[in-house]
DNA sequence: CGACAACATGAATCAGCGTTCACCTTGCAA
DNA sequence: TTGCAAGGTGAACGCTGATTCATGTTGTCG
């Protein structure tokens, strides 16, 4: 592939993304070109069809999210610490949603679709791919926040990402946006006996 | 006025209000004639423009879920239940929602575009609306559920519109989305023994 | 340095949608 | 019953935006 490709391929995702995130996924594809300094042509050689550019863009974003619970499983594994690990990377990933507004939609569309029941421990992603490794640490850290009894047990991975989604951002000043968060953090602690415990546990960003 | 124009004009709202609960904002005005039986020029008659009419709808709408918050009052006004009710209304509001998208939308940019500090206690609509008596029921039900110490005092009325348009509604089946409304209500609770203090701090209306 | 395939360009095409308006229909008051 | 203004109709217009493709440009390999 030619050097100038690889540089453009990049340069429109880069663009798509910003541009989808701020403007919603309704922008037209001229203004994406134009942005990118390119002409609408390019975009359709590197993407057959506007719902596929917009896919890749969703694409990447979940696939950052998923790194990001990796990291965090690194950091909460085996320890106590999983349900606040978890915590923190919702902060994080609502910090980062306000310019990605269709990543919340795309991912909220995610737990409405797969089949709760029977969607196996891949999230609906294709084997090997790398979405898949980290897919299953974002499952695996919310395993291990269960049981630890910090996040209520009936949460699917699906659900998290969805509840996540469904976070108001847009236009949210981020004190506002952050008790948002913590609603919906607080939501998903577990309940009953032992969860006055939890209360202390607040998190302490 | 002629009494099919008033027909039609209550049969266009019924039609729009149920189009663009399945199939977004985005309806054309065409499926919307055609669903209602009438020809396009008839929906501009009586809404200017079609973001006049969808307004129309969502308006229509909030003023629905206002009223369901005045009724919750009258049952659980001066009680001790009046997080009860609230919680009652949340799962009522959202089991209408999943017809409703386009309100969810306009809900949570209501929350986004009132300026929080001095939106005041009509809560943006004029002065002598019928939505401005409901719109009180709705603050005065949430103010009552956290002077007893059910919800968080750190909530306005606006939040809480927001974080129950928040709720993933699109395609969920019933067990799930119910699971949802859970994890949001769970997350208005008033937090641990010791955030009482909070409650001295609520944003004054 | 060619030469060629890969790549980029952007005007043209096509489709959908909001909105208008000149022209019929019809409820209803006199 | 009749006159007519309120009401309804739907083809036409203008615009926006996705997609195509004939043509021009440029990396890169031998």
């Amino acid at each position: 592939m030619r050097a100038d490709a690889t540089r453009n391929r990049a340069r429109i995702l880069e663009v798509a993304r910003e541009l989808i995130g701020r403007e919603g996924p309704s922008v037209s594809m001229d203004a994406i070109a134009a942005e990118a300094g390119v002409a609408v042509g390019t975009l359709y050689r590197h993407h057959p069809t506007k719902a596929a550019l917009v896919e890749a863009v969703i694409g990447r974003s979940i696939d950052q999210l998923a790194e990001a619970a990796e990291d965090a499983l690194g950091r909460g594994a085996g320890g106590p610490g999983a349900g606040e690990e978890l915590a923190r990377l919702f902060r994080v990933v609502a910090a980062r949603y306000p310019v990605d507004e269709a990543v919340k939609q795309a991912a909220g569309s995610l737990g409405a679709q797969a089949p709760h029941p029977g969607s196996g421990p891949d999230g609906g992603f294709g084997a090997g791919t790398p979405e898949l490794r980290a897919w299953r640490a974002f499952t695996d850290l919310l395993r291990a926040a269960q049981d630890e009894g910090t996040i209520r047990a009936d949460l699917t991975p699906l659900d998290l990402l969805a509840l996540l989604a469904g976070v108001p951002t847009g236009g949210v000043p981020e004190s506002v946006r952050d008790r948002y968060v913590d609603v919906v953090i607080a939501g998903c602690r577990a309940l009953g006996p032992g969860s006055d415990q939890m209360a202390r546990s607040r998190p302490s960003q």
